[in-house]
DNA sequence: ACGGTTATAACT
DNA sequence: TAGTTATAA
């Protein structure tokens, strides 16, 4: 529950922008000759006509509802044209909705900072645009006003009998004596209004929105009046507007909480909280959500609009209801890959056109068991990190699978033939992959990584600010960082190091090294390196072994500098990590070695040995500024031995080499050399799992990067 | 045991 | 941490 600050005057501007019906609109785009029908997009034909999830406004005057079954639809509108949604792999396919949804962002986000909530809906926080309208260009200026705007519902504004609507919206507007704060929101208004045309003129979709100061009014309003329309909420209207609002109808509060504050509280409407002291709230609520719901019932809401235009997870799921569920592990393993391939391909088009990656794989599942004690008992979801690559992301997914499945069908659990009935059926499967960051342009970043992680004493980690800061010193100059990714130096760097490049894969390096959506402020990657995958296998093995060559300078400079700063000799990549990690398992180096019986194999975990032990509580000491750095920013990796390259080996310092490879002590190492292995493997699958090492450099993950181009694609995007 | 799928955040 | 739960569209 996000807290609210108990701000007196919250002077912003925010916008909340809910594109109207918007899978409709997409479909109505692709054919023109459904506009004006009434029209409802479908899923899964199969049954029942299949589940509306979005309905024109034309269809809703028939009392098509988006709960009904396609079947339910044509009862109540026989004229219903029904669109379905794309299949793709035996899944709806949603990614036509996905880039049409970043259309509107990519316009919605010019005025101001944007915060992508969902795949139809922005907020939008234009203070500084209306403040610069407000001082250069106010409203009273306008001999005009553009007619959108005039068609702006203004909450609280008295339309008395006869009186012409949008006379009163421009008088409101251009009112010389109303507060800073009315004359700042209609300098939203007029924005807004722009903003919307902006969308329907390039994308031909229509939204409604909200204009208020805070986030929680902008979205009650947004859906006051739909479609095409938008709603301003002046802090005079607040009051009334929130005394007779029912509780559900606020954001946070539809479900549970809600309904525990009408049963268990009498609250009924957002005005019944006001009798309620904050202190109340709070023991009943607990004093985050407590003193929250205190200042929602005041219209008072802190939350800051987050600058992020990109998507933090992407799953994709599938359910498997009633009769068709899951009964057999390979249908299982048949699913999940299905869905592992549409992840894997929306991972890289994330990696190509924003430059991100993600470091967790989740698996969630639901299931029933027909006889047993207790049938009542959840699937657990499993995790592990992330490898790219199609086949990899499959293989993992299955372990994290039947990991799962062992522990939920119990140590009893009986194991039976192929096609015998075993008890258990999965009625729904989904994957998704987190934790995703923007990875770094160039590899000055790894030794920002391991400054900003090797720092001693910290018990919790650094801000990630902080740890630019603070490695941006320590690079030789003209080092590049990746928080410049737009810079044109990224390009040149490309060129300068990477020589032998013809020219159109100079390009396409390039290219694909600058420019990304999103505004990064987000935690430092362990994944450092990457160009995208897809056709080129030649430029990317290139371009990595430029890297860790860089990688291997930049080592020993940090080296040296750490000597330096401590006065001691710290002469390993070992010593690196132990004086760092804080890491909640056992403390010595034979603990840290650990066979994990879930998960691809015998994993080197390292860690760092510390006072820390599992589910010891750990806070900092120090006071609020290191709340958000707490446990939160802690990082494992592990590595699989098996997948070491021995390549990557020899691009290190002699004595760290050794240091490794006496931790692996019983591992036989490989012969050395990409083309080599290639030769004289014909095993795809041998050379994903080798060339997957480059992780160790990386400390995080890679994509495949050399994989023979005649191997199976199936495991690329 | 269907309103499906995707996404986020808080809590433990 | 990893996993669960709640919420929303």
């Amino acid at each position: 529950m996000p807290v609210a600050k108990p701000e007196s005057s919250d002077s912003r501007v925010i916008a909340h922008v809910d594109m109207d019906c918007f899978y409709v609109q997409v479909e109505e785009r692709k054919q023109p000759q459904l506009r004006g029908l009434p029209t409802a997009v479908v899923q899964y034909n199969e049954w029942k006509g299949g589940a509306l999830i979005a309905v024109s406004y034309e269809a809703r005057k028939f009392g098509v509802k988006r709960s009904m079954r396609g079947a339910e639809a044509k009862e109540v509108c026989p004229q219903i044209q029904l669109v379905q949604v794309p299949v793709a792999r035996g899944k709806a396919d949603l990614n036509g909705y996905r880039s049409a949804g970043s259309e509107v962002v990519s316009i919605l986000s010019r005025r101001g900072r944007c915060e992508r909530a969902s795949i139809d809906e922005v907020y939008l926080d234009l203070t500084d645009a209306a403040e610069t309208m407000l001082a250069e260009n106010p409203p009273q200026n306008l001999e005009k006003i553009d007619e959108e705007a005039l068609k702006s519902h203004i909450l609280g504004l008295n339309n008395e009998d006869g009186s012409d609507v949008k006379e009163n919206v421009r008088e409101w507007i251009n009112r010389h004596n109303a507060d800073h704060r009315d004359k700042l929101l209609a300098c939203g208004i007029l924005i807004v209004a722009e903003l919307r045309m902006q969308v329907l003129k390039e994308t031909e979709f229509t939204c409604s929105a909200g204009i208020a100061h805070n986030k929680m009014l902008a979205k009650l309003a947004s859906g006051m009046n739909k479609p095409a329309q938008q709603t301003v909420v002046p802090s005079s209207s607040v009051n009334g507007l929130l005394n007779t609002l029912p509780i559900r109808k606020m954001k946070q509060l539809g479900g549970k909480l809600g309904i525990s504050l009408q049963t268990d509280m009498g609250v009924n409407t957002v005005g019944d909280l006001l009798q309620f002291p904050e202190e109340k709230l709070q023991e009943r609520y607990g004093i985050n959500t407590g003193t929250w719901l205190w200042n929602i019932a005041r219209g008072i809401s802190g939350e800051a609009v987050e600058g992020r235009l990109l998507p933090k997870s992407h799953g994709s799921g599938k359910t498997f209801p009633g009769p068709r569920a899951l009964k057999t592990v390979p249908a299982v393993q048949h699913w999940l890959n299905q869905l592992c391939e549409e992840l894997s391909e929306r991972l890289c088009s994330d990696l190509d056109q924003n430059k991100r990656m993600a470091n967790t794989l989740t698996l969630h599942a639901r299931a029933y068991k027909s006889s047993d004690s207790d049938s009542q008992k959840k699937f657990p979801s499993k995790s592990c990190p992330l490898r790219y690559g199609t086949g990899k992301i499959q293989e993992d997914a299955f372990n994290l699978f039947q990991a799962g499945l062992r522990e939920y069908i119990g140590f009893y659990g009986v194991k039976t033939q192929g096609s015998q009935y075993s008890g258990w059926g999965i009625t729904s499967l989904s994957v998704s992959a987190s934790k995703i960051v923007p990875i770094p342009s160039g590899t000055c970043s790894i030794a920002k990584y391991f400054h900003g992680q090797s720092t001693p004493h910290f018990s919790s980690m650094q801000s990630l600010d902080n740890v630019n800061a603070e490695a941006t010193l320590l690079l030789p100059p003209g080092s590049e960082c990746y928080s410049e990714l737009n810079s044109p130096k990224a390009e040149s760097w490309i060129e300068d190091t990477v020589p032998d490049l013809d020219l159109q894969e100079q390009k396409d390096l390039s290219s694909s090294l600058s420019k990304t959506q999103d505004g990064f402020t987000q935690d430092i990657s362990p994944s450092l390196l990457s160009g995208c995958l897809e056709q080129n296998q030649n430029k990317q093995e290139r371009y990595i072994t430029k890297v860790e060559g860089q990688f291997k300078s930049e080592y020993k400079e940090r080296k040296g500098k750490r000597v330096k700063d401590k006065g001691t000799e710290t002469p390993s990549i070992l010593e690196l990590f132990k004086s760092y990690n804080p890491y909640p398992f056992g403390s010595s180096l034979s603990q840290e070695l650990k066979k994990t019986a879930q998960g691809t194999g015998a994993r080197l975990t390292i860690g760092h040995a510390e006072e820390n032990e599992v589910g010891k509580e750990e806070k900092p000491m120090h006071g609020s500024s290191s709340r958000d750095e707490g446990d939160g920013r802690r990082e494992v990796w592990s590595y699989n031995i098996d997948e070491i390259d021995p390549t990557v080996m020899d691009e290190l310092p002699q004595e760290i080499q050794d240091e490794i490879k006496a931790w692996v002590q019983p591992h036989k190492w490989r012969p050395n050399n990409n083309t080599a292995r290639r030769g004289c493997s014909n095993d795809a699958n041998d050379i994903i799992l080798t060339s997957e090492t480059r992780n160790v450099l990386a400390f995080g993950n890679l994509p495949d990067l050399d994989l023979a181009p005649s191997s199976d694609q199936a495991s690329f995007c």
